[in-house]
RNA sequence: GCCCAUGUAGCUCAGCGGGUAGAGCACUUCCUUGGUAAGGAAGAGGUCGCAGGUUCAAGUCCUGUCAUGGGCUCCA
């Protein structure tokens, strides 16, 4: 971005061109963005925006879109087009085309699309009122009913060669700025997101300023693909999910149920140590219960009931109201607080068929809940707590991470001091942290504020895991009270927190950030013996015993096969380590260790094997890193 | 829940202008007894997601249904 004061009939277009700013693509005029093709009624400062700029780079995924539309127009006379916004890899556009569009009617567009790009046509801006454009759109009913939602009297719009859209701009020069796309994907999106409206096309495309950026972006969807949890799940034999089971109930496999049972090991023994007590609630609790909650009422659809003897349970879609129970029932003294009670809790929600994907949005999940139940004056220090141990499990599982705080929204319960107070030590608490916080205004639950936690992986993606919610609305509903000093009884303030939030979702997240090459101390498997021929099998059985003996997680693979085909199965099953045995190693009772993907490590005793694993274990040492 | 696509052996996939199925890997057996990423041979394995329909005849066409995938919507 650059800053220029510019002339009375200055046209910045050819301004641009004359000074060799090539990849000025738009400017800014007080405040407002315009096309390059603006002639100055009065001297004026100028920022010149090029597409390396963010705001070039989406005008110029914006113009990519209407390229599109363009070359789909070619191609489908009849074509109407809906909204075709930039996004941030690149644009898609709603198209109806008279029928539904598969991957393999893309490439013809992108050729039609880099053949409109060499004409180099510019676009061009045209003012008209709105009754004009509604006659000019006349015959298509999209551009009809947006144009009944714009209030302006004017709009504008845009015309390219022989295309013109209405748009509110701006737009680059001409067509051939937009050098590096590519068309990726075609699927079902409704007009304007109405369920009961009609269905458009939606065509997404990638769009960059720089060759290399889309070659980075191409790359990144491969990396994506290559990581996918369900795919790796099937390979590395951890799980699968099956219909003959049911939609969204995950079958794990011995060793995915050994990584889990890792990462639940983990966390009951870190709770146990942050003063958490742990605590069980049923599966099924009776309906009377839901509808004092509010669940029935407003939660209901995602539920399971079930009715044995004319009494109605519902499964649990939470696991707030087993610690409610537990909290309730007894009386409790201002000096018991905080109660921190926590359950690796396993519910259920009736998600709809649409939105289930692998572990990442299941019917059945396990969360790694808590409630912590404290008096007002305790909220700041139990919410600086919780995020110390959200920022050290992080570092443990080798995650980045970053916070949001959502305030009070205008639908909610509770008294105004109440959020005042609540919002102010969540606040306090963010602040503490030293890292810096986004805040979204009116965002948080209508029972109270919250703060959530996005890890990011190894690829930059972000996923909501923590979350960390104050509630005023249960202790209210259930009547949670406390003794206070004074003798008086006392409402509690009950936070809802999670640190990983669904196990399996966070199995799912673990094994694309890793690509299946877990740390030592999560690796299901950490050595697999490899006796060099059956002579060496009863050898290997020893080793086998002895490193089991020593809490190593070992296998065995003493299949008729060579060395080279299980040293290669091996390998591609993601074992961090080989201990291959054979003469040599039975006469000096050792074994030769080989570290996947590095190689030949030498010969080790038992011992020292053993030792080296835990101290790496110990470390959290990454051992593929 | 909605739209589109897909559903064939344990896995990855081929076969489809209708004539009762094929490859590679995995699995089993035999030979090979191996030293750091695929030794060789033989064999077994499928009511082609499920249920109807059209037809002399259906993985192949039609309808419904379930599931998966990409999106939409949703994620309190």
């Amino acid at each position: 971005m650059e800053k220029v004061s510019l002339k009375k009939d200055t046209n910045i277009l050819q301004y641009v061109k004359e000074n060799r700013k090539d990849n000025v693509v738009v400017a800014r005029i007080d405040g407002r963005l315009v096309d390059l093709d603006t002639t100055l009624d009065s001297e004026k400062e100028v920022e010149l925006i090029s597409i390396n700029d963010d705001e070039g780079l989406q005008v110029l995924r914006h113009s990519a879109a209407h390229v599109m539309a363009q070359a789909i127009k070619h191609i489908y006379k009849n074509a109407k087009f809906a909204i075709g916004p930039a996004t941030d890899s690149g644009f898609f556009y709603d198209v109806d085309v008279g029928r539904t569009l598969t991957i393999s009617d893309l490439p013809p567009v992108e050729e039609e699309m880099k053949r409109i790009v060499r004409a180099d046509y510019s676009f061009k801006r045209k003012e008209l009122s709105k009754e004009e454009a509604l006659s000019y759109f006349s015959n298509d009913e999209y551009k009809i009913d947006i144009l009944r939602r714009i209030k302006d009297s004017k709009v504008t719009l845009y015309t390219q060669g022989d295309f013109t859209d209405l748009c509110g701009g701006p737009h680059v020069p001409s067509t051939s700025f937009i050098k590096y796309f590519k068309l990726l994907s075609v699927s079902g999106a409704y007009f304007r997101g109405i369920e009961t409206g009609p269905v458009l096309q939606r065509i997404h495309g990638a769009c960059f300023a720089t060759e290399k950026e889309l070659n980075d972006y191409l790359h990144f969807l491969k990396e994506v693909k290559k990581r996918d949890h369900r795919r790796l799940g099937k390979e590395l034999d951890l799980f699968h999910i099956t219909d003959e089971i049911g939609a969204g109930f995950v079958i794990w496999h011995p060793k995915g149920a050994m990584l889990r049972h890792l990462i639940e090991q983990y966390e009951i023994r870190e709770h146990l140590k942050r003063g958490y007590e742990l605590v069980k609630g049923p599966e099924l609790l009776r309906s009377e219960l839901w509808k004092k909650s509010g669940h029935y009422d407003n939660y209901r659809e995602l539920m399971y009931f079930t009715k044995v003897e004319n009494q109605e349970f519902g499964v649990k879609p939470m696991n707030c109201l087993g610690h409610i129970a537990v909290y309730a029932s007894k009386k409790r003294s201002y000096r018991e607080l905080p109660k921190r009670y926590f359950e690796l809790g396993i519910v259920h929600r009736h998600e709809k068929s649409g939105v289930l994907h692998g572990l990442l949005r299941l019917r059945e999940f396990t969360q790694d809940d808590a409630h912590i139940f404290c008096r007002a004056d305790q909220l700041n220090e139990e919410i600086t707590k919780v995020l110390d141990f959200v920022k050290d499990t992080m570092d443990i599982f080798e995650f980045d991470f970053s916070l949001e705080l959502s305030t009070q929204p205008e639908k909610h319960i509770g008294s105004e001091e109440n959020w005042r107070k609540a919002t102010q030590a969540l606040q306090q608490a963010l602040e503490k942290t030293n890292k810096e916080y986004r805040i979204n205004e009116g965002e948080g639950a209508f029972y109270g504020p919250k703060i959530d936690v996005k890890l990011k992986d190894a690829l930059r993606r972000e996923w909501q895991c923590a979350t960390i919610q104050c509630d005023f609305a249960l202790p209210e509903r259930f009547n949670l009270v406390y003794t206070d000093k004074d003798g008086r009884e006392k409402r509690p303030v009950m936070v809802h927190r999670v640190i990983l939030g669904s196990i399996e979702r966070f199995v799912a997240i673990l094994i694309e950030h890793f690509t299946g090459d877990f740390p030592l101390w999560l690796a299901p498997v950490q050595a697999r013996i490899l006796p060099v021929s059956e002579k060496f099998l009863s050898y290997g059985m020893e080793v086998y015993k002895r490193l089991s003996e020593r809490g190593l997680r070992i296998e065995i693979d003493a299949r008729g096969e060579t060395l080279s085909r299980r040293i290669r199965e091996a390998e591609k099953a993601h074992i961090p380590f080989m201990c291959i045995v054979g003469e040599r190693e039975k006469e000096r009772k050792s074994i030769a260790v080989r570290q996947r993907k590095k190689g030949n490590m030498g010969n080790f005793s038992v011992e020292a094997f053993s030792n080296m694993i835990d101290e790496m274990c110990k470390n959290r040492i990454n051992q593929t890193a």
